[in-house]
DNA sequence: ACTGAGGCCTCTCGCAGCGAGAGGGTCAAG
DNA sequence: CTTGACCCTCTCGCTGCGAGAGGCCTCAGT
């Protein structure tokens, strides 16, 4: 009749059994009854309460603010949404930038051309570049100029030919590197050592935020004043680029959704 | 020199000291020597290891699999950042889906004077809307709020998807319904409860997902089986088809100008 | 030698939203 | 009466730490 056992709401609503029981622990959902066995049983009303838990379940808010909404009508509704729209949005750049970091950094390194310009642009918050830009050059000196303006160029008016340039910045970079190395060339070499330093400045353009930002400035420091450091430093930078550049041609070979 | 505590390292990475303490429980990164005072220190290598992490930590993997990554060389870590990526691919289409969703919802509740709101209502005073939301709400409790909701939801999207489709099925049900009141008969006829399943089928197919779609076609089902579910539902969505056949019937006229 | 201010330590609980058992009653049908 | 399908109440596990509680270590000043 109008009597539904767990596992028959659970087939109802697409929920698990262990979800209702959840919701009737935290209260967001309690049966209509339960009985002397301990059974839960729920009813018309519950099923129609429940119908809504999903609706807003739906937009994505914690089931404890579900419960709010649910249980006080007073409750501001609209602040209570709005509240969550921000923390969705926020997310939502987040996952945005996440993949903007990789894609940008594929599209400098690997990049075939075309299919990554798309990935360039989007997401592109102009303020934090300012902001990161001046952090570079305040990190690296003038000396990563190129790089500012070719990412620049890249995102105000990409043109193939600019892109052309900054892509041969990075072969010749990766290209200098694994010749010298492969030539046996010493890491203390001044040679490596100039090709390290871009090598710092491209990671440190394509991934460095707060707080790694503070990670990377610091740890950049002691590059700078420790030779010890510096000396495992490269030794270890060295297969970072190996393994970045491998990593960068997959993502090139991945479609860009 | 090359030794670091943890309060140090905290400060140079921007991490937490309990962060640290944790990535040494979980072995993603351990201190080069532990004293005989328990103290951690960390050197030079841990460092560049703490570098590493945050990189891919600004990836946004896991911790478990950032230590998959630096632990085995030989492990596919170009196959899993790509899997990763395709992850965060899917996290912000999600994410943004969220956001539209709501936005929808939130400028319906918030009739924030758009186009669409003054079309719908137009001819229609805006308080007086208000008031008679607040008058179906008092009367049939604040169950009715999510079939509020819904429609007005419901009639932003059908508003910009196949309008006339929608117009002719509601302007159907509508002046049915209309006909059906006006001359008296009860809502235990026949026929105004197939009207109501009609109605029901529409705000189920408005905003259904799964596995909300499980839920909205179950429940249909026990609407239509159940008299006693029945008669509970149409208590509550009696407020429904009253508001949406108002506020159909003002957006009717004013798409007929 | 003593004292106070910071570090540092190891627990342990808590958060969201359940999944996945373990170990054991209950109900309907044959 | 038995079998199988359901139901129950624990409790741990997952993520990535935050926030204490309770206590030891170390260094600088008196």
């Amino acid at each position: 009749m109008g009597i539904y056992t767990v596992g028959e709401v659970a087939r109802l609503s697409g929920l698990s059994i262990r979800a209702l029981r959840h919701y009737d622990e935290i209260g967001l959902l309690k049966p209509m009854t339960v009985g002397e066995n301990g059974y839960r049983y729920y009813g018309a009303d519950e099923l129609l309460r429940l119908q809504q838990i999903l609706f807003h379940r739906e937009l994505g808010l914690p089931l404890d603010e579900i419960r709010q909404v649910l249980d006080a009508p007073d409750f501001d509704r609209v602040a209570a949404l709005k509240t969550h729209r921000v923390r969705l949005a926020a997310e939502a750049r987040r996952y945005r930038e996440l993949v903007k970091t990789l894609d940008t950094t594929l599209a400098a390194l690997e990049g075939d051309g075309k299919m990554n310009e798309k990935a360039m642009y989007k997401g592109f918050d102009p303020k934090k570049q300012a902001e990161y830009e001046a952090w570079v050059i305040e990190r690296y000196g003038p000396g990563v100029q190129w790089s500012i303006d070719a990412v620049k160029t890249a995102q105000k008016d990409w043109k193939q030919a600019d892109f052309d340039r900054f892509q041969a910045e990075f072969a010749d970079i990766e290209s200098n590197m694994a010749t010298s190395l492969g030539d046996g060339a010493p890491v203390e070499s001044e040679h490596v050592q100039a090709l390290m330093r871009r090598l710092h400045a491209w990671v440190a353009r394509s991934w460095a935020r707060p707080p790694n930002r503070v990670a990377f400035a610091n740890l950049a420091d002691l590059y700078d004043q420790n030779p010890d450091f510096r000396a495992r430093y490269e030794a270890k930078a060295e297969g970072l680029t190996e393994y970045l550049g491998a990593a960068m041609k997959h993502f090139a070979e991945a479609e860009l959704e």
